[in-house]
DNA sequence: AGCCTGACTTTGT
DNA sequence: GACAAAGCCAGGC
């Protein structure tokens, strides 16, 4: 992963506080857009919004998620490690490890990913930012 | 209004 | 390499 170390050309470029409503409207609008098979990080979704100081809200706005209707496969949803940390936040624990092995992600003891870069989605990049 | 928690990440010891 | 602490922002009490 590139990490670069920008002191003065790290911008913030956060939203007003107002559009606050925007950040989970967005985190949802790119996790559904996460291709079948693709599994991503709570910090590339909120890197590609702008708030990547704040991947922790990232994982909140899944589990602010209104409706689950909307289709938001938190599933492939992941830590930076490729861990599924959110399993426990699932109707049953073990439907997210269900659900990423039914689009054939290769899980290992049941809490990792295997090939995790190479089945990671960078929004940042796949949407072309 | 203030304090606490949290599905993260990075950095330092 | 493992553990601890800090920073981040929004929501709940």
């Amino acid at each position: 992963m590139a990490k670069a170390k920008p002191s003065a050309d790290k911008l913030p470029a956060v939203k007003s506080k107002k559009d606050s409503f925007t950040f989970f409207d967005d985190v949802y609008a790119v996790v559904r857009q996460i291709p079948k098979g693709r599994v991503t990080s709570y910090g590339a979704i909120a890197k590609y919004l702008g708030t990547e100081l704040s991947a922790r809200m990232v994982g909140w706005a899944m589990n602010a998620v209104p409706d689950q209707k909307l289709k938001v496969p938190a599933h492939r949803v992941v830590n930076r490690n490729g861990m599924l940390t959110g399993r426990h936040h699932f109707n049953p624990p073990t439907l997210m490890e269900e659900l990423l092995l039914k689009e054939k992600v290769k899980v290992k003891d049941n809490e990792k990913i295997i090939d995790f870069e190479k089945v990671f989605w960078d929004p940042a990049i796949e949407l072309g930012l």
